[in-house]
DNA sequence: TTATCATTTGTATATTAGTGCAAATAAACA
DNA sequence: TGTTTATTTGCACTAATATACAAATGATAA
């Protein structure tokens, strides 16, 4: 499939918006990081940040036992697109950047362990 | 869903991106032009419109027999979206946009019964 | 080496979307 | 009125996506 549509058909999951945000608004970020932000389980985050690899939208580096994930911002059509997402006003994003403060402010004391149990749990 | 995932979503599809392009690049078509422009058949030209009006992506107008479709220009999301996509570069965008030129050209001797046959034979 | 933790993946199932034909509308015209 | 033309829609079929669980992988630490 043509690339830009491969980007484009990415975007068409609130998930993966919401992931693209939070890259958006910070360097970078574990997965179980997202998972904390997003309170959605591990492997659902797992999958949509595949899709947004795969469309070469962001790219990851692993860190000892995490992984790291951010923008891909060698591309001019990712920034419009990163443009035209940021534009978006939403309560739920309103939530998320909440959530993202505090989880990056704690990233000394990171436990990732405790927050996916908690997921299963409140699911 | 949400009235921007519902716009997002829309985009994923090769032809709808085409069809937006095109009327980005007028100030309205008729059904039957979209369709001799992209060759496609009339059917699927007529569910991808509904999809992109059901995303107040476009509207349409009835002109006697035929159909006018133009973009929805009342929402400053869209105008976002028909920038990103005219800033898209492809070679299938050259093509079409050299047909469109000649539909145009010859919208006083249009006959939309004779390119429609035409479709078909060709598929 | 075993245990633990972060993350991914295989498989199964459910849901949604795309494709194509033929029939149905809606307007115009003979 | 019946016919033709432009467009949409119902239905059947196939393909792509999403969701969930459990098991697998890869890294670290005991």
């Amino acid at each position: 499939m043509k690339e830009y549509i491969k980007k484009l058909k990415v975007l068409g999951d609130e998930t993966r918006v919401r992931i693209l945000r939070l890259l958006a608004s910070v360097d970078w970020l574990y997965v179980c990081e997202i998972v904390e932000t997003l309170e959605l389980p591990f492997y659902s985050i797992s999958r949509h940040l595949k899709e947004l690899e795969n469309a070469n939208l962001i790219e990851q580096k692993r860190e000892g036992k995490f992984i790291r994930y951010f923008l891909n911002k060698n591309e001019s059509f990712n920034s419009k697109i990163i443009d035209l997402l940021t534009s978006i006003k939403s309560n739920s994003f309103d939530v998320d950047d909440e959530r993202l403060k505090k989880v990056v402010a704690n990233r000394d004391s990171l436990n990732c362990k405790l927050s996916s149990k908690d997921k299963k749990e409140r699911v």
